[in-house]
DNA sequence: CTGAAAGCGCTTACAG
DNA sequence: CTGAAAGCGCTTACAG
């Protein structure tokens, strides 16, 4: 309703220097009782936090970037792309933001199609303390860009050499484990995966070989065979389910991806998941919720919990070298009528 | 491979005093040799920008704002609630964030469940020049932190009480319209809409009363009979269904949400779309594509990029007043087999 | 426990 | 067309 310039002059908002005076002290005890970073008797930090409160003062935070060399600033490397499953991106990107609050610290969005060149500005201008890359490949030039930086970098995803890197992801090898041991106990001789397409192989994303690693492993130790039916594109996640269907024996399967598309093509095949057929899968726990699946759960909010501990970790003391990969663990969530399975065979 | 400070003293990054010494010239040149606020000559500008170049030279974001009053920073609020839908929601960020990087400018993440305390934080704190708040609420107290704010705020969304602010939307209102008159068209007189529950309309969620009316003008328009579906929670989207299903005839159903689901249920009951049914619905470009349904499409893309124009022109003049709500047209999409779809009535 | 002052790295009048 | 200098609003040695 009011110009938002009303006085004519751009409302200026109070600095620390008016805080000084409104408490009587001087400007660099206001910024002690802020920070902490002195001790400060109880009377003066009363009258500044008054004095604070009284005239709403915020400290203006390039000012304070600029003489205290911090920013208070986390930047979230993001990859933009639905294919990747915007919801689990979502929860990723929640908790880092929430984490980040908590500390007081902001969020600088910035997307992942600016490759290395987002690092290196973000880095240059000084727009950040540190930066979290999601969704690193296992061959990513953002790696060797990390390592030249003078900040903290942690990466989402373990690169093919990660030695004195910070990164930390999911552990999508116990999970190809969990699985596959899930099904043999239920019985079966024979599991038919239903994995990745050949473009997520080619885009080199970092946890299709690991995941796949750890389903040979254990399929090799309990003896059951594996079947991989990797879809050529979306159209084919049908014609995988078809084929798996195709033995004639209640099948188990294991779900990487696409798990609606593929629910619905069991189901036009008249099989129900728990009683014509046994599948499990790779799902964040409100998937698994949702369709009624065993599921190894990966959990995107406490792998952002665990990244955000290793950035602060960083940011708190710069001597700390690269703890190299962490992986938070796989757990198995039996659920809905998955539960009581048992195959014909 | 190395230590990250391998000196011993953190590697400081070239200044502009740096770089003016490196060309010749004084720090003031460098400066308007970036922002081009005065003539330079040529020779000056050649080799001004060769050293920094040279240098790898990026100014320092804190001090550049601490200065020059502005961040180049847009803060964007954002609802991190999925059922949202995490897509619809990359979409918009996305755009948001490729606009302000054609700008030069960078994107600040905050979280809606701040609420107005975030709006009041970033300004307070000079964190950005602008910030775009995504899904406005109808009566939403933010709208009133926003008038008072020295800086321009944008709203996704039009709230109840509109005047004088900056808000933008897609035209859910024609949207409405333009659906009910698709199955008008196609000859049904009786049009079943499949709404949203009412938890979103007790969140004031902005858009459904518009959607509604505009449905509702229609509807009255064409002599056509409206029957409104409000599932009671995700549960019931099959009943909201089977209830449309039970009059027996070829029914016009108008989508406004939770889609595949939907879908499943008409195919369920053994309705094709376009044959046994005529679908339309409420859904992005991509949506309407893959379910091969008519849609008014709702295109997050358009809505970002006209979010982004005023943005800019509001921090580029910033005498200009709230040019009130602006709504991005509603266009039909018509698509796959519904496109000749011809009822039995 | 507190203050006076230098300095962080830019931008922008002011002056020529 | 260009330069010298003030000043943006903080933090942090330095001093007491």
């Amino acid at each position: 309703m009011t110009f938002r310039d009303e006085e004519g002059d751009m409302p200026k908002g109070p600095t620390s220097a008016d805080v000084a005076r409104e408490a009587g002290v001087s400007q660099s005890t206001v910024s002690y009782v802020m920070s902490g970073k002195r001790p400060i008797s109880p009377e003066t930090r009363r009258r500044v936090q008054e004095a604070i409160d009284r005239l709403t003062y915020e400290p203006h935070a390039g000012a304070r970037a600029l003489a205290g060399h911090r920013t208070s600033t986390i930047a979230v490397v993001v990859p933009m792309k639905p294919e990747a499953g915007a919801q689990r991106l979502m929860m990723f990107v929640e908790e880092i933001v929430l984490a980040a609050r908590r500390r007081d610290h902001d969020v600088l969005l910035v997307t992942a199609d600016e490759g290395p060149a987002g690092l290196r500005r973000v880095a240059g201008r000084s727009l950040c303390d540190a930066v979290v890359v999601m969704e690193v490949g296992t061959e990513d030039e953002r790696v060797a860009v990390a390592r030249s930086l003078p900040l903290p970098v942690v990466f989402i995803g373990i690169p093919g050499d990660s030695t004195g890197l910070d990164c930390l992801d999911f552990d999508f090898e116990g999970a190809g484990g969990l699985l596959v041991a899930e099904l043999a106990d239920l019985g079966h001789r024979t599991v038919d995966v239903l994995g990745w397409g050949p473009d997520a192989v080619a885009q080199g994303i970092n946890y299709v070989p690991r995941f796949e690693r750890g389903a040979r492993a254990t399929a090799a130790e309990r003896g059951v065979e594996l079947r991989w039916h990797r879809p050529a594109g979306e159209a084919d996640v049908r014609g995988a389910v078809d084929r798996a269907l195709d033995s004639g024996e209640v099948p188990g399967l294991v779900l990487v991806t696409a798990i609606p598309e593929t629910l619905r093509a069991l189901s036009d095949r008249g099989r129900r998941p728990g009683r014509d057929a046994d599948v499990v899968g790779l799902a964040t726990d409100s998937e698994a919720e949702s369709y009624g699946l065993t599921a190894a759960s990966t959990q995107p909010r406490d792998v952002s919990r665990r990244v955000m501990e290793r950035v602060f970790a960083l940011i708190d003391d710069d001597t700390v070298p690269g703890r190299g990969p962490e992986l938070v663990p796989a757990v198995l969530a039996r659920r809905g009528s998955t539960r009581a399975a048992r195959p014909a065979g």
